[in-house]
DNA sequence: TAACAGTTTTTAATAATAAAGCGCAGACGG
DNA sequence: CCGTCTGCGCTTTATTATTAAAAACTGTTA
């Protein structure tokens, strides 16, 4: 019942190694500098010490320390596991959620998800805490968890909130300075919808991909931590749901490629206006496929 | 090293009270009921049953429960603590930031917190998680948190974030049914910034309390539980900040009074525009003074 | 056979604890 | 005598062990 020594574990063989560079009987460097070496505090370095002193590869008196022989792989300590990665919990969640389909107003069992997702249980409580902010779970009464789920409601919502962030994005990117990234960026998607129209027949599964790069794109102009947050979750979201409604998918990617060819004209003429029309009607597209997506969901 | 029993306590409390409605010799009724009644799952009534059996209030036999004699207040048990209001954590923990006005990048220590707020390690833990997705906090690397703070680029991307949000209400108020709820509220508002008018010379403090009763009522128009979650924060913060400069704020919050009537004036014309370019004015002027704010505060 | 009590299994909240971090006082060397 | 380094002890954090509460099962009786 105490944190792991991972951290002790991996500061003690980066050490060897540097151990290794020395000739035996040189001195060793100060804690302080070997804290630099190994980036961890002195606490750790002073256990490592201690251990290496205890293994006969250094002598250790008071800040006398030497190399007492160069040491070998049979020094080294075992790093017990590979804690599966935790820094994308947070895709492997909403892919959870999405894929399996979970439905609203789940309760969410803490242990249960630390087991699938292998990872500590107060980790998935920091995590579900941050998702609450999102309103996608929420506290129940007696504790625990709930998923909120993909409602109608949450879809709406979620629709609308995007449509107002990028709204906002394509007028300041139809504001762009002239060297502003975007233009080349911009370019270089319109021939690739152009290409993929010509070849929308047999390809237009790849659509989705470009929807997702072409949005991001737009969104790129607009730098702020806030809507970048919410960016993240949004564009997951949209994009699996667009995976999943198989109905005249070709006729509604076409579609949306015109749609968005008609956006980067736009931008492209510096019209503003033009823009924000042309957005709109996407973005009124694309909450009507998210609903119907839906709605299939629920008859399915 | 376990959960506390307030749960047991609680119900153990509000049996002996029904148990007081009963006559005595009356038979108890079932688990099941109870704990209908109590609120609790059966495994916490029967913790209960048993020790009301073992002090003599009842007899228990199977389903034969029976009351023994009428119970009184030395078999009630104490409730051990009044856990601080757990519930308005985020407000006070911004009220903490901005009236101490903690510099940007202070390590935030859990343990400390956790004394000076009253409120379980693992509920900061999980209150700062949920705030790192607004970007005020933020994990260390080698664990721990810190506040991202207050910064200059932090105040912009809040304004332009706000503006944007408020734009969008503003937009939907203009096209609001006669019929909203919106429209009284707003005629109220114009009768209390004039009256304010009147006497600002006295009274310009009482401005900051109308202002965010203001931009309340404009958001209000806007069903939206992610632009919900984010009106509480910039609300706050925006109202501490204002509390905060204190020059020329009279003025400035005459000024802000008539910007407001402005709005107000184009939004009951149904002039979308007008009531945008409005908006934006006063928008713009309040993330000057947000600015100015910051910039006093570091020289002082 | 349906409602109930007894039992077992799961889950979540909390305390305990090992690991890591931090800072000061004094020692040591130059 | 000054600056650097270490020894030491206190703090803080991360993680686990433990228990309260909830939920799920199972057999029994009215």
């Amino acid at each position: 019942m105490a944190r792991s020594d991972t951290r002790y574990r991996q500061a003690y063989n980066r050490l060897l190694d540097f151990c290794g560079t020395l000739p035996v009987g040189a001195s060793v460097p100060a804690e302080t500098e070997l804290g630099e070496i190994a980036n961890v505090s002195r606490t750790v370095i002073r256990r490592c010490l201690s251990r290496l002193e205890e293994r006969k590869v250094i002598s250790w008196d008071g800040r006398e320390k030497r190399l007492l022989r160069r040491p070998t792989d049979a020094d080294r300590v075992e790093l017990a596991d590979s804690r599966v990665s935790t820094a994308d919990l947070e895709q492997r969640f909403l892919d959870w959620v999405l894929r399996f389909d979970v439905p609203a107003d789940t309760p969410l069992s803490v242990a249960e998800l630390s087991r699938t997702f292998g990872v500590p249980q107060h980790e998935l409580k920091e995590f579900l805490a941050g998702l609450s902010r999102f309103g996608l779970v929420a506290r129940r009464r007696q504790g625990g968890w709930m998923l909120r789920g993909f409602t109608r409601d949450f879809a709406v919502e979620l629709s609308d909130f995007r449509a107002v962030l990028e709204l906002n994005a394509v007028e300041q990117a139809a504001e762009a300075p002239v060297d502003h990234p975007i233009w080349p960026r911009l370019e270089a998607l319109r021939a690739e919808h152009l290409d993929l129209a010509a070849r929308i027949d047999s390809d237009f599964h790849a659509f989705s991909k470009l929807d997702e790069t072409f949005h991001k794109t737009i969104n790129s102009v607009v730098r702020n931590r806030f809507i970048e947050e919410f960016q993240k979750v949004i564009s997951l979201i949209f994009h699996y749901h667009y995976l999943w409604d198989k109905t005249e998918e070709k006729d509604r990617n076409a579609a949306a490629i015109a749609e968005h060819l008609a956006i980067i004209d736009a931008l492209e003429a510096r019209d503003a206006d033009a823009a924000r029309e042309a957005a709109r009607r996407h973005l009124r597209t694309s909450k009507t496929t998210l609903l119907s997506s839906l709605r299939h969901h629920e008859l399915g």
